[in-house]
DNA sequence: GCTGCACTCAGGTGTTTCCCCGGCTGGACT
DNA sequence: AGTCCAGCCGGGGAAACACCTGAGTGCAGC
């Protein structure tokens, strides 16, 4: 029976060790090793031969942030999960954090049962993100869908047609061919577009079309 | 004490029934009437002076269905909150149910506990989506989140400022002034930048680099 | 019947893109 | 020393766009 393998960086000694407790405490998880910053990790990376299945990583590190040391890191070790932990519900932290290969977003003051469900998850493969981040995602999200109606029926049926169209990167000319008009009249909704919404370059069209989702990314 | 008033929306006479068993199981609540499809409710809403607290609503329905009933609805009845009860996990329905008002987006297939759960979330003022949708919503995300940097990072430093300035709105003209380049090199960049992604119109443009974080909503 | 509005179309003018061609530098890697 | 590439700059031309004025249709509401 395997224990899996864990690697701890955290530039405090006493939350490390705190956290190595926390860990063994959990059933079949061995921590196999320890780093006070980025830079250590990844020296250590290079000698190293066999990788940890997961390293649980602060972010606030001296040196290198936890952020950079993930994406430096999963490009030596591309199997490796990483767990970040932060202070920080701050949504760009979350988002570098899963660009760059994080597995994992915990809260530091998470329960102590969070870790363990966490683990799980990124070890079978998932994403985990602590409730209150999730949260945060999310009520954005619905946030973001409700502001949107609010202004998009100020256009006419005609208007979101043509506006969709040309947020999805059609010409006046395409449009007009596919909605059986004139140039000029796609012309001329496209001005009245941009008057109305006091937006006068197409990428802001663009912007709002996605805004109140007449197009996705 | 005053009771939870709840309007019931569905067209299956025995559903209902169940719903109505189900919601008087539940402290507090009172369930003070029922209609078979979205038009009945909203003729019952023109003629009744007192609106219920909150409607429990089923998305597929004859006539009207539910997502453009609570469209209407919520026109009517401002501050009632709409339950969204629904067999599909269907993102688009989950989005035009958040834009049109509702408050809480529940599957046909939840825990009956998730009932209550979610009646209290929503009339606490929260947003409630069954977890089997919100994990959608998250996983898409998430996955969106990921997909990014692999090609992002194929663009040069400079590549990235132009298109983000192209993408926020600038045209080639600006955009050499605040970078104190020649017109023609913007217009270079430019045509690089397309050249390598494969997308030719700003449009497109824009799209990309919301993708990949350049730029936000 | 009149008004308002969405929708349609046209002519014209100046600007901006898009795409082709060319050349020149400096740093990095081999 | 040679090669690659990011970055810089220019000319020129076809197309697309932005902005303007003006105008005709049809439908809904007062």
């Amino acid at each position: 029976m395997n224990k899996v393998q864990v690697l701890l960086v955290d530039d405090h000694t006493l939350v490390r060790a705190g956290l190595r407790k926390l860990l063994e405490s959990i059933p079949n998880v061995e921590v196999v090793g320890e780093c006070s910053d980025g830079l250590e990790l990844l020296a250590m990376a290079q000698t190293q031969t066999q990788a940890p299945q997961l390293v649980l990583m602060d972010i606030a590190m001296p040196g290198l942030n936890g952020l950079e040391t993930t994406a430096r890191l999963v490009k030596q070790w591309p199997g490796i999960r990483v767990l970040i932990l932060s202070m920080h519900q701050n949504k760009e932290y979350v988002r570098h954090a899963l660009r760059h290969g994080a597995m994992a977003y915990l809260l530091k003051d998470a329960a102590p049962l969070e870790l363990e469900l966490a683990l799980r998850t990124v070890l079978a493969g998932g994403t985990y993100l602590s409730p209150a981040v999730s949260k945060g995602v999310l009520s954005d999200y619905v946030q973001r869908l409700r502001s949107e109606d609010l202004d998009a029926d100020a256009l006419t049926p005609r208007q979101r047609e043509v506006l969709q169209l040309i947020a999805e990167g059609s010409s006046s000319k395409e449009i007009a061919r596919r909605l059986e008009l004139s140039v000029k009249t796609v012309e001329t909704h496209r001005s009245q577009l941009m008057k109305q919404l006091g937006i006068h370059e197409v990428t802001g069209l663009v912007r709002y079309a996605m805004r109140v989702g007449l197009v996705s990314l």
